[in-house]
DNA sequence: TCTGGGGTCCTAGGACCC
DNA sequence: TCTGGGGTCCTAGGACCC
C-alpha cells in the first residue's frame, strides 16, 4: 500500500484566526485565553508559552505578548471553511478534532496527482482561501502520517515514504510521548521500565507492555510500535456525547448559585442538541472539587428525550445527591455531558382512540411499527391501570431507567 | 503550572436475563 | 435447591487528545 493518508493539522489555530483577523498581530506573540492558555501563535511558543499553561505563568514568560479573549464561533466559522476545503480534496474525510484531519486520497492519481502534490495543494488552498497555516503529514498509516504531521510543524509538509525500512528508521528513534495515545502517565510508567523510544517498545514485546499498561493499552501500543496500524480513514463518525462545563474559581458558592449555574449549562448544551437535532438518553453530571479532584454521576432514561426540564430534572437530582460531598470539600467546577445520543426525539405518538376495539388494534399496531413489541407490553400496562378513557399511549420518555 | 472547555475510548463491578 | 456460562446495560472512574 502506498503513501495515501493525509493528516491535515492547522497550526496555533485559534491564534492564527486571531492573527488573520487582526493584522496587528501578525509577527507577534499572541495568546488566546485569560486564565488559561487556549491556544499561543508559535511567536509566543518561543518563550515557552505552551497550551493548557495559566495565564500568569503565560504572562511571566512572555509579558509582551498580546491576550485576547476566545472568539469560539470565528473558530468554528473557520473550521467549517477549511473542512470544505477538505472535503473538496478528498471525498474520504474523517475530522479528529476542530482543527485536525486525516484525508485518504487513495485512487485521486490520475484526477489530482501524487499524494504528495495533493498535500502540497491542500496546504496552498487553505493558505490562500482561507489565510490560515496548515501542516500535513504524509503515509502509508495514520500513525506515521499524525506523528509526520507533529515534525513537520509549524507550516510543514513530510512525507513518509513507504518502504518499511523507511517507515522503521523514522519510527524507532523517536521518543514514546510521539505516540498517539501515550500521556503523562503511561510515559511515566514506560520510562520507569527503562523504555524510552518507540524501538525500544517496539524490542519489548507485547506481553510486557501489556503488564506495564494493561490488556488494550499495551497491545495497541505494540501494534504502533512494531508498525501495525491498519486503521482507516473513516469518514461520518457520528459523535457520541455533546457537554457544556463551566470553572467556578476557588471561591465558596451557594446552593442558589450552583443551580444558576446548573440550569444556564443544561440550556446551552440543550440548544445546540436542538441544533443538531439530537436527544439523549444519559445525563452525566460532571463534579470537580477544591481539592481538584474529580466525580460524575450519571443516570439514564428508558427512551431519549430532548426536553431540557427532563433533563435539568435529573440533572438536579444527581446534583441534590452529592450536596454533602460538595459542602464538605467544596466546587470548582461543574458540568453537564449527554452521552447516548439518537437522532430519535422520543417524540410521542399521538393515535385515535374512541374505545373501540378495532381503533385500538390499529393503533397497536401503529406503536408496533414504530418503537417495538416492548412498548405495547409497557403501553398495555399502563393501559390496564388508567383505563380505556385514555386518550393516547404515553411513550414515557421521562422515566427514569433501572 | 494553582488549573478551560470540548471531546474519545477503555475498564470493571453489579444487576439482570437466558 | 444449587450451579454454570454468556450476554447486555448501567454506573463510576481514568487516561488521553486538542
Amino acid at each position: 500500500l502506498p503513501s495515501t493518508i493525509l493528516h491535515a493539522d492547522l497550526d496555533a489555530f485559534f491564534a492564527s484566526v486571531e492573527q488573520r483577523d487582526d493584522p496587528a498581530l501578525r509577527g507577534r506573540p499572541v495568546i488566546v485565553g485569560g486564565g488559561v492558555v487556549l491556544a499561543a501563535s508559535y511567536e509566543a511558543r518561543a518563550f515557552g508559552v505552551r497550551g493548557a499553561m495559566g495565564g500568569r505563568r503565560a504572562r511571566t514568560l512572555c509579558p509582551h505578548a498580546v491576550v485576547v479573549p476566545p472568539r469560539m464561533k470565528a473558530y468554528s466559522a473557520a473550521s467549517r471553511a477549511v473542512f470544505a476545503v477538505f472535503r473538496d480534496t478528498s471525498p474520504l474525510v474523517e475530522g479528529v478534532s476542530i482543527d485536525e484531519a486525516f484525508l485518504d486520497v487513495r485512487g485521486l492519481e490520475r484526477i489530482a496527482g501524487a499524494p504528495h502534490e495533493i498535500a502540497a495543494r491542500l496546504r496552498a488552498r487553505v493558505r490562500t482561501e482561507i489565510g490560515l497555516p496548515l501542516t500535513v503529514g504524509v503515509a502509508r498509516t495514520k500513525h506515521l502520517a499524525k506523528i509526520a504531521s507533529g515534525l513537520a510543524k509549524p507550516d510543514g509538509l513530510l512525507v513518509v515514504a513507504d518502504d518499511p525500512r523507511s517507515e522503521r528508521d523514522f519510527l524507532h528513534p523517536l521518543a514514546v510521548e510521539r505516540i498517539w495515545g501515550v500521556g503523562p502517565k503511561s510515559a511515566a510508567v514506560l520510562h520507569a521500565a527503562g523504555l524510552n523510544t518507540i524501538g525500544e517498545l517496539a524490542a519489548a514485546g507485547e506481553d510486557v507492555l501489556v503488564a506495564l499498561l494493561g490488556r488494550h493499552a499495551g497491545r495497541h501500543l505494540h501494534r504502533l510500535a512494531t508498525n501495525h496500524d491498519p486503521r482507516p480513514v473513516r469518514a461520518g463518525r457520528r459523535r457520541r456525547s455533546m457537554g457544556s462545563q463551566s470553572a467556578l474559581g476557588r471561591r465558596a458558592r451557594s446552593e442558589a448559585e450552583i443551580d444558576a449555574v446548573l440550569m444556564a449549562l443544561v440550556e446551552r448544551v440543550m440548544r445546540r442538541m436542538r441544533r443538531a437535532g439530537l436527544g439523549c438518553r444519559t445525563v452525566v453530571l460532571r463534579l470537580r472539587f477544591g481539592d481538584y479532584a474529580r466525580a460524575t454521576r450519571s443516570s439514564s432514561l428508558r427512551r431519549a428525550t430532548r426536553r431540557t426540564d427532563t433533563v435539568l430534572g435529573l440533572a438536579r437530582g444527581l446534583l441534590a445527591a452529592c450536596a454533602p460531598l460538595i459542602a464538605e470539600r467544596g466546587l470548582t467546577l461543574i458540568g453537564i455531558s449527554l452521552t447516548s445520543l439518537t437522532d430519535d426525539d422520543g417524540a410521542q405518538l399521538e393515535l385515535p382512540f374512541d374505545g373501540r376495539p378495532a381503533v385500538l388494534d390499529d393503533a397497536l399496531d401503529q406503536v408496533r411499527d414504530r418503537f417495538g413489541a416492548n412498548a405495547i407490553r409497557r403501553a398495555a400496562l399502563v393501559h390496564r391501570t388508567i383505563g380505556p378513557a385514555m386518550p393516547t399511549l404515553p411513550d414515557r420518555p421521562d422515566e427514569p431507567g433501572r
